[in-house]
DNA sequence: TTGTAGGCGTTATCAA
DNA sequence: TTGATAACGCCTACAA
């Protein structure tokens, strides 16, 4: 094991103050190039690496930025936060921050975290995800000035604060419109609890494509907590009413897994024989469902989902976050990402 | 906003000197008990947190700990991770530490971060996950003796350094007990190619439990790289044979569920009417599948699967490397978990 | 049991 | 353009 290389093993190194060979690394530009030249060989051919702590001491500033790791729900709609983690950490790496996880049971320990990575870790940042009305998360954080970027529009307020999200209005809109365009008028929707802002949202999509449609979305839809069952329960009763809907589009993969097997079981499947694909043995059911997320559930089912673009969405966090600690203090311009729907044998 | 709270604060507001406030951080017994709750109360009132630079720029410890994220795969096992690492976080804080992400496209990157984080931000150890034969990034970490645990055992030497891993043998031995115990006699296995440890510790659990019982294992099993596809032929391969499995386990949920196709395609369900739970639709197949991993798709699919522990294995991954990294300098015993088997519909 | 001095590796300030 | 000096907050000797 060869000895701890410092800044100072450089600088004798290649025969010049420590200063210098700060200065090469931090402000390149006011050293002569010959000078920046030697040190950086001296620094390749020691395999220098500045070291965080001292520099963290120095600056205030750790280059790394947390994010909350959920306890996985159902499983099935939590999987969202694999692919947006590792799109995380990987454009943190590019623009040289690292992604540090904490855990948080409710709203009140997380913020008690905030204030523990903060004092203690000197976190440069943080990245929220699911936000919703009156969050007092982002309250805090705004209140000490501490960057953040959340993944999920403020409701309250479109200009609170940086974020990025997916038009979900849009996704269940462009689900809604295939449906359309496959001839079907009598739509419906399962979706959460009004409240929610992304429940709302993505009801407000489908509810404004019917109306653009010229059909009364009224009696088309109904509202459920997330779930298997509660999909299946919902789905049958709407498509018991008196004039029944033709298709349905839900707010997520869950309740549309739960609305197929009410459809299945409402209208038996015309094509029990097919068999055109990985998941063929599902067919394709009667009363045609699409979901949302687009989860591994959806993929293996075979059920026709919208899509989030998790990675890019992730990325895009970044990049906000980047820009507000690396750049002007003025708020970055949000990003809003389109879903797209991913067709399968549901619809 | 208040000024920063240093250990120089909180000794003026306790009137006593830094060090003292440092002993009764670090070494509470040498403090006279008054002296040390008026220190705490100080520490109370002022919300005082040691800075983690200052003390790593002393101790050369970070009390951080990394993990890589990897690419979700086909998304149905790589859920997997999603699990493990919410566990891992929790234990890690409970313990003191934090854990940090990291991504690697292959064991070359993966080394070049490990010498990065070491050097740059003094990384106090690692959890690798699925570790496999001749392993070179535990061959780099134990050369320059830095702390590590794998999730997965090292194939070549049990002995080589601390590891948590899940019995995946007792999976497939009690998988095929299940059905041994279910009468049949016949039972099939679809694994993947012989050389990697997981996979042929599966497979080897299945065929002991076969000979135990009595029957000839030749013949019953297939070899295939995981996906829903390749399942579904190899599958389907195995039942057309002379004298085909009556049921089938398989080394992954991917594997089962294409399996399930083909079992389902073979011999048409006995119980199509059936609607005994959120997946009824799927029915019983007339040959019982079982798949590996519990993933979120095998639950929404209604498949019968051997569970993994995957929150206890990230909380012992923790407790031994912190043992390592708190404790005396030797090696921790490696820990292996029972896997359990969850009975769904298909089998 | 408590206090004083020095230094970990870096960068900011200022002088040469 | 380069170099000397001080300071970031903490901990480990050692002295009182």
């Amino acid at each position: 094991m060869s000895e701890k290389v410092t800044i100072a093993t450089v600088a004798r190194h290649a025969q010049v103050s420590r200063q210098t060979v700060s200065n090469v690394l931090n402000s390149p530009h006011v050293v002569r190039e010959e000078t920046r030249r030697r040190v950086q060989e001296a620094i390749d051919a020691l395999g220098y690496r500045a070291s965080q702590a001292a520099r963290q001491m120095r600056t205030g500033r750790s280059r790394l930025i947390a994010v909350r790791i959920e306890p996985t729900r159902d499983g099935i709609n939590g999987s969202v936060l694999d692919r947006f983690l590792h799109g995380l950490t990987e454009t943190a790496e590019a623009a040289g921050y690292r992604a540090m996880l904490y855990t948080a049971a409710d709203a009140a320990a997380e913020i008690a975290t905030f204030d523990d990575l903060l004092s203690a870790y000197d976190l440069d940042g943080f990245v929220l995800t699911g936000t919703d009305h009156g969050d007092p998360r982002t309250a805090w954080l705004a209140e000490r000035a501490v960057p953040f970027v959340t993944f999920g529009r403020p409701w309250d307020d479109p200009d609170a604060h940086p974020w990025v999200d997916v038009d979900g209005a849009a996704g269940t809109a462009q689900a809604t419109g295939h449906l359309l365009a496959a001839g079907h008028r009598r739509i419906g929707f399962i979706g959460w609890p009004a409240g929610s802002g992304v429940g709302d949202d993505r009801r407000a999509g489908w509810r404004e494509a019917l109306r653009a449609a010229g059909v009364d979305p009224a009696g088309l839809d109904r509202e459920a907590v997330d779930g298997i069952a509660e999909g299946e329960r919902l789905a049958a009763d709407l498509l018991a009413a008196a004039s029944p809907p033709t298709a349905l589009v839900c707010a997520s993969d869950s309740l549309a897994l739960g609305a197929l097997q009410a459809a299945r079981a409402a209208a038996p499947s015309t094509a029990t024989a097919a068999h055109t694909g990985p998941a063929a043995h599902t067919g394709a059911p009667a009363v045609p469902v699409i979901g949302f997320d687009d989860t591994p559930v959806a993929a293996a089912v075979g059920l026709t989902s919208v899509s989030q673009p998790l990675g890019d969405a992730a990325a895009r966090c970044v990049d906000l976050l980047t820009a507000v600690l690396d750049g002007p203090p003025r708020t970055p311009a949000p990003v809003l990402l389109q879903p797209s729907l991913v067709l399968r044998h549901t619809a």
